[in-house]
DNA sequence: AACTATTTATAAGA
DNA sequence: TTCTTATAAATAGTT
């Protein structure tokens, strides 16, 4: 038994063998109810499945993308391993497209704004900060004070509570002990 | 023809005919050159393979973790197949730990802190907004003072800049036009 | 595709 | 599982 020459003699061959192959595969199917996945890939190239319903469904999708029709007289034995070809490629680009996702993740993360020294509890800080977060908020009165002006220049219809009208507010720092 | 229900005479059957149409589809790949891919899962669920290594290597990754027997090896260039398929798998845990890698970015980045109100420019804050500020301001400064105070009892050698001594800061809230 | 001589597969029994 | 054998099925060669 050997590989038969005549083209024409090959494919009637092929299409009657194919015929008792999956008719094979059917009877054990029904005989023994095995799980059975066949995929064969004709002289020409075209691919031919059968199989339980699980297994063919993966095994088509996996191999046989699209139609695989074979131009010319390419050499169908390479259909398959175009057909990985292909799917190492998609998987190449899957890939591209992960990473590209993840640069942009971290960039994003870097962004992320550091917690805030007013958020970050007091009693965690020592002399050095204490007097950094003394001198911020000096910034943040000088701010505050400046916007407050603003919008009385603007004729603002609201006021401040009586409690920091000016000169009410004591944001002097005192350690207990002197109070 | 139909489903054998002696559970050992179902084995019986399975086994010939499993080498049967192994024996089939070595046949049509011998005759007709065609590539051709088949798993059967027995009736017990042990998963047997034949064909061309490249078809083979991958329905056995898609559909077999378990050991596997195989019967066939009519591809000569079954070694770069089996490369392809080695690169292949390496892609897909590449791709994997990409995935795993965006999702804890995103994750990480759904954590990210709202900045602050303190970091908030001040000129877009009405009145009050600034009171809200104010008011936490004298928070701050009552932990500052708390701290300061906690720091000193505990005998830190370390001191305040002489302009934020007791009594030299001056946090009060003034507009401008009275200062 | 259909026919048929021949080969091959396989069920049952061992 | 393997072997045997009667029978059934598949198929190569032909039309």
């Amino acid at each position: 038994m050997k590989f038969i020459e005549s083209k024409q003699a090959r494919q009637v061959t092929f299409s009657k063998r194919r015929s008792g192959l999956f008719k094979k595969a059917s009877e054990l199917c029904t005989l023994t109810g095995c799980e059975l996945g066949l995929v064969v890939f004709s002289p020409s190239g075209k691919p031919l499945s059968f199989g339980h319903n699980c297994v063919d469904t993966i095994v088509q999708r996996f191999l046989c993308q699209g139609p695989m029709e074979v131009a010319g007289d390419l050499d169908p034995r390479g259909s398959i391993c175009s057909t990985i070809h292909q799917q190492y490629t998609e998987l190449c680009n899957q890939l591209e497209e992960e990473k590209l996702r993840s640069k942009e993740l971290e960039i994003e993360g870097l962004k992320c704004p550091k917690p805030s020294w007013f958020d970050t509890p007091t009693d965690e800080l020592n002399l050095d900060q204490l007097e950094e977060s003394i001198n911020r908020m000096k910034e943040l009165r000088d701010k505050i004070a400046q916007r407050v002006n603003e919008l009385s220049l603007m004729g603002s219809t609201l006021t401040l509570a009586p409690a920091n009208h000016v000169g009410a507010i004591d944001l002097n720092v005192a350690p207990p002990e002197e109070m």
